[in-house]
DNA sequence: CAAAATATGGAGGTCATCTCCACTTGTCAA
DNA sequence: TTGACAAGTGGAGATGACCTCCATATTTTG
């Protein structure tokens, strides 16, 4: 499952190069900076072998990004088995946002592509959602958590704060956010008939009068 | 103040122009697949015109943006001068969202020039963003809000918002995530003493084992 | 109206991206 | 081991986007 295809011991040892380098310049945050054919280089690799790897700058980045969401689904997996579901997904949380701020430059490079790119590290990202979601369905199935909120929310939320990495007081407010959604999401403040977003049109909502 | 250089009417027209037709481009959301050269032949402008009136990209996005952003801020204001604190946050909230919906093309282009970009619209921004800290501190002051979060925190969530904007379900889960934000600003869930994100340290968190 | 100031536009220089193919390296059967 | 075929390599150069520069055109002013 790991290996789909398989490549020669040459290969192999190339795209190794690569994506070790790739993590390193990921991590300082100069990925963009980086003219794509210099990476070939500072890999050691010419830059056919490069593109032939990686066909594009997106490609090179989800195959980084892979591996990191690997880490935290474990992590994921591990706080699920160990703890009571409300309490795992407080921490996983709070530990996201720990991650992000370890690794900067990852998350830096990360929300570039998301927002630029045209749906790529779908497959990555679709695996770090199904970890969240799983969390949020054991509180809700244990009923300390509200059941009228899409898990997708959480995901969106996580995103804005991956994405406003460069805002001045970062970790204040990621923190902020992740305890705004916690507590949003225990169960029903107000008794129990809790109205769902309706939305009612409110004003005038075209932008140019 | 809205003018701050005497342009000669020539230029100002020419100006005008390229505003118009930026903004019909962002809405459809071309902006980034389009040469930025073909851009100002289809304004009728020619390169230098183009380069000379907006240097980058970035600085016609912000141009853009200006006038979006003055729109939701005066939204803001006429909000807190005729409903409760409370009240007014919440429905420019969800008015937000809609704002967004509506002009799909023009949220994805900011997404994508706010994560790329290195602290552009950072004026246009801050407008949008003291508005809702006014919001928010408001709705503090007459008790129906907590005051241990910072208001810079609804502002990252709504930036996931923007920035998720390709979502599958877009609109469920950005109502999910307005609903979320609001309940967890609520004034105190479990009495009064709500204890500060404190955060304790979670299991291992260095990316690479 | 003439001259000075201001603005125009597009031809062309510069530079990152990506392709292509002559050559090297690895693999495997005899 | 060896030969021969497959798999992979790397970097020269085509491509095309971005931006600059300046001879020309348009406004404004005295």
């Amino acid at each position: 499952m790991t290996t789909h295809k398989p490549l020669r011991a040459d290969a192999q040892r190339n795209r190794e190069a690569l994506l070790a380098k790739a993590r390193e310049v990921f991590d300082a945050g100069d990925f963009f900076d980086l003219r794509f054919d210099d990476f070939a280089r500072l890999a050691g690799v010419g830059t056919g072998t490069l593109y032939r790897h990686f066909p594009t700058r997106e490609a090179l980045a989800e195959a980084v990004y892979h591996e990191e969401v690997a880490t935290l689904c474990d992590r994921a997996r591990q706080l699920q088995a160990t703890l009571p579901a409300a309490e795992a997904l407080a921490t996983f949380l709070r530990g996201m946002v720990d991650h992000i701020d370890a690794h900067e430059g990852l998350a830096r490079t990360l929300a570039t592509l998301m927002a630029s790119g045209s749906g790529t590290m779908a497959e990555g990202s679709r695996a770090l959602e199904q970890a969240v979601t799983d969390l949020v369905a054991a509180a809700v199935r244990d009923g300390t958590v509200r059941d009228d909120v899409d898990a997708g929310a959480v995901m969106m939320a996580l995103h804005g704060i991956g994405a406003a990495h460069d805002r001045p007081d970062w970790r204040a407010e990621a923190d902020g956010v992740i305890t705004l959604v916690l507590d949003g999401l225990r169960r029903s403040h107000s008794g129990d008939g809790q109205r769902e977003h309706e939305q009612e049109s409110v004003v005038d909502q075209s932008g140019v009068p």
